[in-house]
DNA sequence: GAGTTTGAAACT
DNA sequence: CAGTTTCAAACTC
C-alpha cells in the first residue's frame, strides 16, 4: 500500500471522528520510524535511500526519516498555543492541504512486503483446504465484518493482558471503528492472508535489534502489547499528552501515564480540548498500527531498556513538562503502584510478573494458533480469571482489545499458564505453539479447538465451546456487532460518547447477551462479546469486571458423554465444535484429544469429504447484507436459521431435540419438521398473514425497487432468495415476500411463513439464545461459505437435500418458471424497507 | 441417576 | 438417495 493511501485513510479516519487533521498523521509517521528505527536500530542517514522492510512495509528510509523529521516540527508547532486553533472537524481537503500530508503525499510509496510473515500472524488458520468448512465461512467473513476483529488482529499481541485504562479503550474504540472503515484496515486484513501473522501489518519485527527505550508498563497503556510497541507507542502518547492535559473533561484520558510522563520531564502540558480524543486517537492508531512485537521472547527482554534516542526524541516532541495531574487520576490506576515507581526516564524497567506475561502472550498467540489446538480447558480459564482478578490492576494495564483470531491462542495461553506455574512466563514465551498446545488435563483430554482448521474452527470452538472465557474474546468482535442491539455498542462509541458512556454501553450489551436459564449456555452465547467489550473497552469498574468475568467464568465448556464414537463422530459435540475433549467431559474411550491429534485431524478431513460444512455452524446468520438496507439486522435471531434446517417429528420444535430450537432460530423453509411450533419463528401457520401483509406491500416494494442493487446481490444469495412455498407453507408467488423484510435477514423475513422474521419480536431473543446463537454471532450470514448459501436458497417446501446440505432441489412450485421467481425476489429484497415490525409473530 | 425419547449422524 | 441403524443429547421420572 502506498504511504499516501494510508496517509488519507488515517485522515479519513479521524476526519470521521473529528479529530484534529495533524495528529493521524504524525502518528502513524511517528509510528513507522520508531519502527523502522527499532527494525534497523543501527542505520543511518548515510544509508539511505534504500528500501527498507519495517513489517510489511517497505520503503525509503530516507523518506522515512525525513517524515519523523518533519513530524516532530508539526507537533512542535502544535504545540504552541495556536495548536488549539485546530478546528475540531478539518475538512478533508484542509487535511490534504496540511504540510504533513503534502509531504507525505511526495514521499516514496511504502509498500506491504509481503502478506504474510509467518502463518501465524493473524491467526487466521490457513485457509487450508477448501474443504474446510471453517475456513471459508469465516474468512470471508472476517473481511466482511469490520468489527474489531481487524484491529484486534493488528494489536492483538498484547490484547490479553493488555490493560488499558478504560477510558483510553472506550475512546479510542470509536476510533478503532472508524478505522477500521478505512482503507487502511482493509488492506491490512486483504493482505494479510489467513496463515499470516496475527501480528498485523507491521509483523515482524526482529526483536534482537529493538533497542528502544520501553516505557514502563502503566505508562505503556497505551496500545503497547508488547515492549516493542512501547517503544512506539511512548513518543507518540508523549505527544498527545500535553494536549489532553488541561481538559476537564479528559479527566478519563489522562491518567497516570500522564504522571509519569511528568517524570519523565517530558510532558508538555496542554490545555487543548481534543486532548482526550487526540490522546485516544493516537494511541488507537497506534494500535492500529501496533504490529506484534517480535515473538522472540528474548528480544523483549532487550527492549525493556529505554532507547535513550527514543527519549530525545520524545523530549524534543514535547515540550513543557506538566504538573497538573490529579493523583486522583492516579488513583485510578490504584491498583498500580508499579505506574508511579516508573517514573524514571529513560529507565524502563519492565515489569517482571505480569509484564512479562503480556509480553509473551503474543508470541503465544501468534504461535499458537492457526493450526494449533487451542485448549479450552475450563480450569484453565478458571485460574486466568482467578489469576485476573489478583492481579487485576496489573491486568488493567495490560488489557488490550480482543482478538478475534487469537482467541484460539490466547487460551493456550491461558491453559498453558495456568498449567504451569506462573511464575516464569518468561519461559512460556519461548514455548512453542505445541507447547502450549499440550493437554493438561488429567485425562488427558484438553478442551482445544482442533488443529489445523481454519478460522472456522476457531470460531465455531469458540462459539460452541461456550467455553465462555476469555478464550471467547475473540469471536466478540464480529459477535458484538451483529447481537449488539441497533444501534451497535461501535457505533456509539465511535459516536463519540464518552468513554464512561461507551464503557457501559458495552457492558450493557453484554450483559443482555447473558441468557436466561442456562448458565452454560449463557455462556456459549455471550461468549466472546462479553470479553471483548471488558478487552476493548477496558472495563475500569472492578465490579463491572468481575461482574464480566462471572459470567465467562460460569463454566460453560463443551463436554460430551460419548461411549461408543470414541468422541469422533459429530455425535461428539466437542469433536463436532471443533474441540478436544476435556476432563469434564463424560466420554469412553475417547480419541478427540492432542494425543490422537493424527486420528482426529483424518477423522475431521474425512467427515469433510463428505460434508464439507460438517463443521461449520449449524447457524447461518444473515448479517451485512442486511445492513446495506440500512438496518442492524444481524443482531436479531431472525437474521438467522439453521443451516439445514431441522427435521423434528415429535417434538414440535419446541425442545432441545430441535436444532433450530436450539440454536434460537426459527424453522425455515429449510426444515422439514412437523407440526413445528417453533417459538422462535415458524414456517408453517403464517401463511394467512404474511400473504395479506405481502399483498399490501407489494406495491410498495415494487416502487422502492433497486435493480442495481438486486443484480450485485446476486441470484443465489440467500438473504435474496424468497422461499419457495412448500407443500406446507404456500406462499403467494407474488407476495414479495421480502415486503418485510426488515432488513435482517430476508431468508426469514418475508410473507411465507417460513421466512418469516417472527424471533424479532420474540421478548428477548438473547435471553433465550441457545447454544447455536453463538454462531450466528460468529458468523454473519454473507460470510456464509457459498456452498452453504446455495444450500440456503430458497428452495421449495419440499425439503429436497444434497449431501452437504441435505437441500438441494430447486423451487418450483407453480409460480412460475424458477427465473421469474427469482427475480421476484431479488426485487424484492432491494425494495424492502427495514420495518421488522410488520411482520407478525408467528403462532401456531 | 436410570431409563426413555428424540432426531442428527452414520451407515447400507 | 431413501431407508435404517447408531448415537448421544435431551428429557422424564
Amino acid at each position: 500500500m502506498g504511504f499516501r493511501v494510508v496517509a488519507q485513510n488515517l485522515i479519513k479516519t479521524y476526519k470521521i471522528c473529528f479529530l484534529p487533521a495533524f495528529a493521524p498523521l504524525l502518528t502513524f509517521s511517528l509510528f513507522i520510524s520508531s519502527l523502522f528505527r527499532q527494525t534497523y536500530p543501527n542505520n543511518d542517514k548515510k544509508r539511505f535511500g534504500e528500501r527498507k522492510e519495517v513489517g510489511v512495509f517497505s520503503f525509503v528510509t530516507e523518506d522515512l526519516l525525513e517524515v519523523e523529521e518533519k513530524c516532530i516540527e508539526v507537533l512542535m508547532e502544535l504545540n504552541t498555543p495556536n495548536k488549539n486553533q485546530i478546528p475540531a472537524t478539518n475538512p478533508l481537503s484542509q487535511f490534504e492541504d496540511s504540510p504533513v500530508f503534502n509531504y507525505i503525499n511526495n514521499l516514496s510509496p511504502i509498500e506491504l512486503v509481503k502478506s504474510m510473515h509467518n502463518g501465524q500472524a493473524f491467526n487466521f488458520p490457513s485457509f487450508a483446504s477448501p474443504l474446510s468448512v471453517f475456513a471459508s465461512p469465516q474468512l470471508s467473513s472476517q473481511s466482511d465484518a469490520r468489527s474489531f476483529m481487524r484491529r484486534d488482529q493488528f494489536s492483538e499481541p498484547s490484547k490479553p493482558e493488555l490493560l488499558q485504562s478504560k477510558d483510553e479503550n472506550d475512546t479510542s474504540i470509536g476510533v478503532f471503528e472508524a478505522a477500521q472503515l478505512t482503507g487502511l484496515s482493509v488492506e491490512q486484513s486483504e493482505c494479510s492472508t489467513p496463515a499470516n501473522s496475527s501480528k498485523g501489518v507491521i509483523t515482524k519485527l526482529p526483536g534482537e535489534h529493538m533497542e528502544l527505550a520501553i516505557e514502563e508498563p502503566d505508562t505503556l497503556k497505551y496500545y503497547c502489547a508488547s515492549p516493542d510497541d512501547n517503544i512506539i507507542m511512548v513518543p507518540l502518547k508523549a505527544i498527545i499528552e500535553p494536549q489532553m492535559a488541561g481538559d476537564p473533561n479528559e479527566r478519563y484520558c489522562s491518567r497516570k501515564s500522564e504522571k509519569d510522563l511528568r517524570k519523565i520531564g517530558q510532558t508538555g502540558q496542554n490545555e487543548d480540548e481534543a486532548g482526550c480524543d487526540w490522546v485516544a486517537l493516537i494511541s488507537d492508531v497506534a494500535d492500529i498500527l501496533t504490529l506484534e512485537p517480535s515473538i522472540d521472547e528474548e528480544s523483549a527482554e532487550k527492549q525493556k531498556m529505554v532507547d535513550p534516542g527514543t527519549i530525545s526524541f520524545i523530549s524534543n516532541v514535547l515540550q513543557a513538562p506538566q504538573d497538573n495531574s490529579d493523583d486522583s487520576e492516579t488513583s485510578y490506576y490504584a491498583g498500580s503502584s508499579q505506574q508511579r515507581e516508573i517514573g524514571e526516564p529513560g529507565i524502563q524497567p519492565v515489569e517482571s510478573g505480569e509484564q512479562n506475561e503480556a509480553h509473551q502472550t503474543p508470541s503465544v498467540f501468534s504461535g499458537t494458533l492457526p493450526d494449533k489446538p487451542i485448549v479450552n480447558d475450563a480450569a484453565a480459564k478458571v485460574d486466568i480469571r482467578g489469576k485476573s482478578y489478583q492481579s487485576s490492576s496489573k491486568q488493567h494495564k495490560i488489557r488490550r482489545r480482543c482478538l478475534v483470531f487469537e482467541m484460539g491462542a490466547h487460551k493456550k495461553k491461558l491453559a498453558f499458564e495456568s498449567s504451569s506455574s506462573t511464575s516464569s512466563q518468561s519461559d512460556h514465551m519461548g514455548a512453542s505453539i505445541e507447547k502450549h498446545a499440550t493437554p493438561r488435563t488429567d485425562k488427558g483430554k484438553t478442551l482445544s479447538a482442533l488443529p489445523g482448521r481454519g478460522i472456522g474452527l476457531h470460531l465455531n470452538a469458540l462459539t460452541a465451546t461456550s467455553s465462555g472465557n476469555a478464550v471467547k474474546i475473540e469471536t466478540l468482535a464480529s459477535g458484538k456487532q451483529e447481537i449488539s442491539q441497533p444501534p451497535s455498542p461501535a457505533a456509539h462509541m465511535a459516536s463519540g460518547l464518552d468513554p464512561v458512556s461507551k464503557s457501559l454501553a458495552l457492558i450493557t450489551v453484554e450483559t443482555d447477551f447473558v441468557p436466561f436459564d442456562n448458565e452454560d449456555k449463557v455462556m456459549e452465547n455471550v461468549p466472546q462479546t462479553s470479553m471483548v467489550v471488558t478487552e476493548d473497552f477496558g472495563i475500569s469498574s472492578p465490579k463491572m469486571k468481575r461482574q464480566k468475568f462471572e459470567y465467562l467464568g460460569a463454566s460453560s465448556c463443551k463436554r460430551c458423554n460419548c461411549k461408543r464414537s470414541k468422541c469422533l463422530k459429530l455425535y461428539c459435540e466437542c469433536f463436532a465444535a471443533g474441540l478436544y475433549c476435556i476432563e469434564p467431559c463424560s466420554c469412553l474411550e475417547c480419541s478427540n484429544n492432542p494425543a490422537h491429534e493424527d486420528t482426529v485431524l483424518e477423522t475431521r478431513r474425512q467427515i469433510e469429504s463428505r460434508n464439507p460444512l460438517a463443521f461449520a455452524p449449524k447457524v447461518i446468520r444473515n448479517s451485512d447484507s442486511v445492513s446495506e438496507f440500512g438496518e442492524e439486522t444481524n443482531k436479531t435471531p431472525a437474521s438467522a436459521r439453521h443451516k439445514r434446517g431441522c427435521n423434528c417429528k415429535k417434538s414440535s420444535c419446541l425442545k432441545k431435540y430441535c436444532e433450530c430450537f436450539q440454536g434460537g432460530v426459527g424453522c425455515s423453509s429449510y426444515c422439514r419438521c412437523e407440526g413445528c411450533k417453533n417459538t422462535f419463528g415458524c414456517k408453517n401457520g403464517v401463511e394467512e398473514n404474511d400473504l395479506k401483509w405481502g399483498e399490501s406491500k407489494i406495491h410498495e416494494n415494487t416502487s422502492n425497487l433497486n435493480l442495481l442493487d438486486i443484480i450485485e446481490k446476486g441470484e443465489d444469495h440467500p438473504d435474496l432468495m424468497v422461499p419457495s412455498k412448500d407443500s406446507r407453507s404456500p406462499v403467494h408467488p407474488q407476495i414479495p415476500i421480502s415486503g418485510q423484510l426488515s432488513g435482517s435477514s430476508l431468508c426469514d423475513v418475508g410473507p411465507s411463513t417460513k421466512m418469516r422474521p417472527i424471533q424479532r419480536f420474540r421478548t428477548n431473543f438473547f435471553y433465550h439464545q441457545p447454544k447455536y446463537e453463538k454462531h450466528l454471532q460468529v458468523i454473519p450470514e454473507d460470510e456464509t461459505p457459498e456452498i452453504l448459501n446455495r444450500n440456503c436458497l430458497p428452495t421449495s417446501g419440499v425439503k429436497s437435500v444434497s449431501p452437504n446440505s441435505k437441500r438441494v432441489s430447486p423451487p418450483h412450485h407453480g409460480f412460475g418458471p424458477s427465473t421469474t421467481w427469482r427475480r421476484g425476489r431479488k426485487l424484492i429484497l432491494r425494495s424492502v424497507s427495514p420495518s421488522p415490525s410488520l411482520n407478525p409473530p408467528c403462532e401456531q
